[in-house]
DNA sequence: TGAAAACTCCCTACGCCGTAGAGTATTGTC
DNA sequence: GACAATACTCTACGGCGTAGGGAGTTTTCA
């Protein structure tokens, strides 16, 4: 349960993460692993269980080595997670061509940023007190903006339209991560908890105090066999933004 | 840098969250606190100095006792931070008359669980695996809701729409409390971190590869002096967000 | 060629963490 | 006054990030 936001010393993350190290040949015994190692090390285990099992003994006893060891590859471990980010980023596809329209492109970024969550759900943890600016990360953010690009909007238009997008789009893959873990991690489906606690909870809630809450929490519980739909919801907000950004840009246009 | 993640027992949880204890008197001495003492000591930590810093060990010292005393008050951490959670949340006034109009509603909605996020920026990092079905979270739940009842939409369409809100200012928030806590952390302001890193990541950044990012990062750069204005993005999303809920509300009653 | 420097990795240790288990003092009930 | 329940303390375990120093390996330079 244990997790760390990035956010070591921004200087050495940056030179990480660009590769600035090079000369070698050095002069002592050559290391038994390459930076990439690593942090592909600490990827598996993030994966697999999660960013709170990713500690620096871990990642060194999955390489065979002692904790100690790794502080030759990395200042520390706030770093390893400034390059375990990068990294993961670099999976979004910013080869792919951009579907026409804005509409269409604009929605391949946000599920684009759903997948990527979904599949490293621990990514949502990550608070970097600095955006790691690494090179998939820049990368990214440049392929984002080239969905709005042309359009008639300024910088900080365009700027501020892919925040807008990556952020409801994180908020939403939050949810999601949270059901999904939440089912896994108690061994109960959606449906088993709510039958669990819905009594526990009715001795505890008063209708009559929050209608409103009770009709609705009711009704979507019915219809979703959960407290809620992730999924659904996000693409619910998905239009609704896209909506609201159609508008601005229809507004520009006009 | 330590965050802990919500999510201890829910059973036990929903318990304490709805103070099931009762049966005092008991035979043995009198606790020296009540749990809302306990809770209190921790939010004043988290508060001053963030998740990381709240420990049982230090919740217990602020309150001049050990740290397994506590346990006599509280499973275990996780709980504790899920009744950190419900209390904070209760701060949202909701007995405040809602504005007149859906979109103001939303709107002071959105702004109530901006100022929250700001207030206390540690419950961003808190990423409970079940959402604290505590008092104040369905209290506040039903309060969202009734902002836009009566609009014609459905028990679901109204879940979604304050999903939508609450979700994205979850998001916007995120961001600005990261930029704030970057400034305070590394005892730099914005300009002087750029100035600072501009030219490194000058050497590193190749803008003819990245020419979008290039361009609009150098006028989003010279028009905030900052990397980001996460103030004025909430502003933005939030237009465009209430933009697209209209566009929904109106197709209703079309 | 041999010494020195540079380097990787290991071992040990410190001060944190959450919390289990057992002990001690205090309180209420019979 | 005896007994049981309770609140709290102490000690300890196995984890954590990482500082410091030592050992062995490889390259460089005299």
């Amino acid at each position: 349960m244990t997790v760390y936001g990035g956010g070591g010393d921004p200087k050495r993350s940056l030179e990480l993460l660009w590769g600035i190290q090079e000369d070698r040949p050095r002069r002592g015994p050559k290391p038994r692993f390459t930076l990439d190692d690593v942090v592909a090390s600490a990827l598996a285990i993030a994966d697999a269980e999660g960013l709170a099992a990713v500690s620096m003994r871990r990642v060194a006893s999955d390489l065979g080595v002692t904790a100690m060891s790794l502080y030759g590859y990395v200042p520390g471990k706030a770093e390893l997670i400034d390059l375990l980010v990068d990294r993961v980023v670099g999976e979004v596809d910013i080869s792919a061509e951009l579907p026409d329209g804005w509409r269409a492109r604009l929605e391949h970024v946000a599920r684009q940023n759903w997948n990527l969550s979904l599949r490293h759900p621990w990514l949502l943890q990550v608070s970097s007190s600095r955006p790691v600016l690494g090179p998939n990360m820049i990368a990214k953010y440049d392929y984002e903006l080239r969905a709005v690009a042309g359009l008639g909007l300024t910088s900080v238009e365009m700027d501020l339209v892919v925040t807008l997008i990556t952020d409801y789009t994180h908020g939403a893959a939050r949810n999601a991560v949270e059901a999904a873990q939440a089912g896994q991690q108690t061994g109960r489906t959606d449906l088993e908890w709510w039958e669990e606690y819905a009594p526990l909870l009715d001795k505890v809630f008063d209708p009559g105090k929050y209608p409103t809450a009770a009709e609705v929490g009711g009704e979507v519980g019915a219809e979703y066999q959960a407290a809620s739909d992730p999924s659904r919801a996000f693409e619910f907000g998905l239009r609704r933004v896209l909506d609201g950004i159609g508008a601005l840009i229809e507004g520009k246009r006009g």
